[in-house]
DNA sequence: GCTATATTTTCTATTTTGTAGAAAAAGGAC
DNA sequence: GTCCTTTTTCTACAAAATAGAAAATATAGC
């Protein structure tokens, strides 16, 4: 894609579940929001391809937890927002927003 | 991608173009209104293969036209959203609609 | 008819995204 | 130490995005 100037519709998705998360944001968690937000389920193993991207992307970033005594199990990565990475999902909703405007939809509904 | 389940970010670009454009959606017009609307540079390559994928899964249909005595050229090939197609783009709408929804925004904008 | 020119679509190749699920880690409980 | 539980890693592959040159094909002019 060009060099990846744009946001894929699951990066996207990604990373809005993260701002809806705020401090909570791990692997699990993420996945959750997305499943109960756009009830959709996605594989843990997309979450955190998608997360690693974005890492690299520089539009999120990432650290180990200490493991919390809650009924052990693997240190939680935690991910946040970048500030690139907020202008990056800003950017890619004013995009989808100007494509909308203005559309005569009714019009298309004649078909359905 | 499952089975191509979910539309790409750039297939429902396309598809809110093609919307806009109604009778007169072809390659060149198509890729003027993203690049208008999206203010975003696109090849007339990817508008094609993104838009005989979106024929494939039976969301736009397409037909060749009489060529115009405009001043020469092949034939246009017109496009037009199908019933299928116009439920694919508004569950996308939804989905992002729903992701965004009650997303407390300000906190972020600290970062910024 | 031939040539130049304009318009639009095809084709080919490659990179980036999206996706799944099993395997690996690692701490707590007993 | 052995067995759960929770969470992350890893591997492999399918699908989407993208670019741009090449091919088609019609009109105009001579």
């Amino acid at each position: 894609m060009g060099k990846g100037e744009y946001l894929g519709e699951f990066e996207q998705i990604v990373m809005i579940a993260l701002a809806h998360l705020g401090e909570n944001a791990y692997g699990m968690t993420i996945r959750g929001e997305i499943e109960k937000r756009a009830g959709r389920s996605v594989s843990i193993g997309a979450v955190y391809a998608t997360l690693d991207r974005l890492e690299r992307k520089g539009y999120v970033a990432s650290w180990l937890a200490d493991p919390t005594a809650e009924r052990g199990g693997k240190a939680k990565r935690y991910f946040s927002l970048e500030p690139a990475g907020i202008i990056a999902i800003q950017r890619a909703r004013e995009m989808l927003t100007n494509m909308w405007e203005g559309l005569d939809w009714d019009s298309h509904m004649r078909t359905l």
